[in-house]
DNA sequence: GATTATAGTTTGAAAATCAAAATACATGAA
DNA sequence: TTCATGTATTTTGATTTTCAAACTATAATC
């Protein structure tokens, strides 16, 4: 029916045309650059993914705790957002985490549409349970850099955070 | 009930305890770097959420046509294992793109227990389109670098990957 | 060859998700 | 003010995803 590929898709940047003038196209290094960034957003997923089965939450659960973690409390339409599902999908979610007594509600000062969701003390421990699971993770990852290295990989990424 | 704590939790290194001796507990640096990193996979999740919907498929299956186009031909258990998922589960998502004629299945050359999952000539171009918007994503997130630190960064980010 | 382990599929039930309708509040124009 | 329109959240019913466990087929080991 279809056709067999063999496609290994070389992952290293192998190819050194630092020839000249290629302002417009793609350069080789935004690719490997590309393949390498997918690869370690892929095996990051595969991680937090067994974590949370570990745990016995879901990943978007975690996911949330995650995001108020890091972030503060924050209103629904936000969070929605930020994980990436409907309004309509949070609210049932938030109801179980409410329920398990990891999250509250609580009214928006300013907006009396909004919601503000919040980690209870409970919660909160769960974050940062799971935050050190991240950090042991993160160490582990960067075991074989200097100090050095690690400042600048902080800065790299922090900067490319700041442009999403 | 509960307390409303907070917490800002700032991600920056803005302590700069480079003092001396303390090899066993995790440095401020390894704080900044988990911190950023998790920013980063939280941010890649979101987009990524965002893209699929538009496109009309799940996320999973997005993640599925990303591993096969990047490693090529996989057995079942390998890709539920990658993606996080049983192979129960994974049976019946591959039934479904087997089914849309993006991915095929073919026998496992020496086992015959196994089975192939591989994609189509459609899948394969499905594959290059979705590379592509990471490839813009990339480049736009690290347009205000230098060719240096992008090789840099290639390069600690491959390195991060070796150790998963 | 018998036993145990592994790969994949099937099945039935539970959980997650969506889209659309409904509610409540906000904002801006008439 | 009052009306119209926009936004935030919840509810609802249906669809999709997912799991665990049972089942089949092949491999590996003793």
């Amino acid at each position: 029916m279809t056709v067999a590929h063999h496609h290994s898709s070389n992952l290293q940047a192998s190819d050194s045309d630092s020839t000249a003038a290629d302002s417009t196209a793609a350069h080789s290094t935004d690719h490997a650059l590309n393949h390498v960034i997918i690869e370690f957003y892929e095996k990051l997923s595969s991680w937090e993914h067994a974590i949370v089965r570990d745990k016995g939450f879901s990943l978007s659960q975690v996911h949330t705790i995650e995001l108020l973690g890091v972030h503060g409390a924050m209103r629904m339409k936000e969070l929605a957002d930020k994980i990436g599902v409907t309004t309509g999908t949070l609210t049932v979610q938030i109801d179980k985490m409410v329920e398990a007594q990891w999250v509250v509600r609580r009214p928006h000062e300013t907006d009396r549409r909004s919601i503000l969701v919040e980690l209870t003390d409970k919660g909160q421990t769960l974050f940062l349970e799971h935050d050190a699971l991240h950090l042991q993770l993160t160490t582990d990852l960067t075991a074989k850099m200097s100090r050095e290295e690690r400042v600048v990989l902080v800065n790299l990424l922090s900067r490319m955070n700041n442009e999403f």
